[in-house]
DNA sequence: TGGTTTCCGAACCCGTAGTACGGTTTTCTG
DNA sequence: CAGAAAACCGTACTACGGGTTCGGAAACCA
């Protein structure tokens, strides 16, 4: 009963290695069993079949997604109680995170199901758009608060500003992968971060935050 | 010799649209050649194997790719003999071009190449890298030349900024297809657009703002 | 001990990339 | 215009790996 929980975990590891190294098509049952040590009937024994485990990929990918950006910019609200500078602290943490991680990016499943979606059934395509639009909401809810405090240049959509940050971060995601420089990702954060600011950051307002600053 | 270079474009078109869709594992010899109306043996007469298909492909995506940039420019600059305002109409004409498109957005094959990059060989993750480096470069020196009339707020890095241009667009598509909703790669560009203004033409705030980095 | 969880062995069928080879059309050249 | 050469297409076949199924057997727990 714990063991099951730790194989099948471990198949999902190399799971989503492969997939996002190769495409989920790719990616083959043999494969997984073979890196996991188990035949192929210990996989349909998890999984019900290849759907199955494209459905479970998504799901822990997003639950530890969300859990990660849920701890990163509370950590950045705990340094600064103001909306703006936590958030643009939570920012540099996450830039600083992707800057350091052990191994190359290892990119974004999201991203690597958008781009084979039609190999999956509608639910998968669902979780995936649900994913997106979560994130879209965080950034959202964010930038709004934020605006009650300072107003943000009239011209700027905030929720094209909170989709900008998944755009960014996915888009950076796949110059870093391409040209295989995983500073790109970092730079590319810390360039949205400033132009946050620049969107929020009034004259009149942004001489008064410097008080913060120190 | 004619007709032969037109079914082995409508290969290629029907490949790209299956690629974009499903990814290049996925899109199988026999669907391009159902399609197309031909055989395998015609099929493999155009194409010496699957990677050669793959070639086939980056390599008349750039060449478009680079064409259709190169116009969109070309017309900014027509309209407007600064460097700043006429990549700044470049880029407004790039995002009414794809929010004008006929159908859904296609995607990106170096995106898609990119995230299934290890089943392809050595050459075409080459091209594909160096597809993006010349995107890099484009923009760079673009920066560069606008650069010399409106000195950039110095913390930016021109080819980070570069990069960004890329970034957006790569993140623009991911989003927009996940969410199908063909509106928000425009409204990403002109968001892009809009802080490299914010770069070039700053108003005097930020200098002192900007030291700000917790 | 009995039941549940977890895994194994072996077989199945299908789709896939790729080949061999012969035939037909198109194009070039004398 | 003849005819060779190049370009193109069809049929039939191979070899192999893919996902999936089913009947059990260990391993674990109550």
């Amino acid at each position: 009963m714990k063991k099951g929980r730790a194989t099948r975990d471990r198949l999902l590891d190399f799971a989503e290695a492969a997939v996002l190294a190769k495409g989920f098509a790719a990616t083959s049952i043999d494969e997984l069993i073979a890196a996991a040590g188990i035949t192929k009937s210990g996989f349909f024994y998890h999984f019900k079949d290849k759907a199955d485990l494209a459905k479970a990929l998504i799901l822990r990918y997003l639950e530890r997604d969300s859990e990660l950006l849920d701890n990163l910019f509370r950590r950045g609200d705990e340094l600064h109680d103001d909306p703006l500078h936590g958030f643009l602290v939570g920012l540099k943490l996450f830039a600083e995170m992707m800057a350091n991680l052990p191994e190359a990016h290892p990119g974004c499943l999201a991203a690597s199901f958008a781009y084979q979606d039609q190999i999956f059934n509608r639910e998968i395509r669902e979780l995936n758009a649900r994913g997106l639009l979560a994130w879209r909401r965080r950034f959202r809810e964010r930038f709004e608060l934020i605006a009650e405090r300072y107003p943000p240049r009239p011209e700027v959509d905030l929720e094209a500003l909170a989709d900008m940050a998944t755009a960014i971060i996915e888009g950076g995601l796949i110059v870093g992968r391409a040209l295989r420089d995983p500073t790109i990702l970092p730079r590319q954060v810390l360039l949205y971060r400033d132009y946050v600011r620049t969107v929020f950051a009034t004259p009149a307002i942004a001489a008064a935050d410097l008080r913060f600053a120190a």
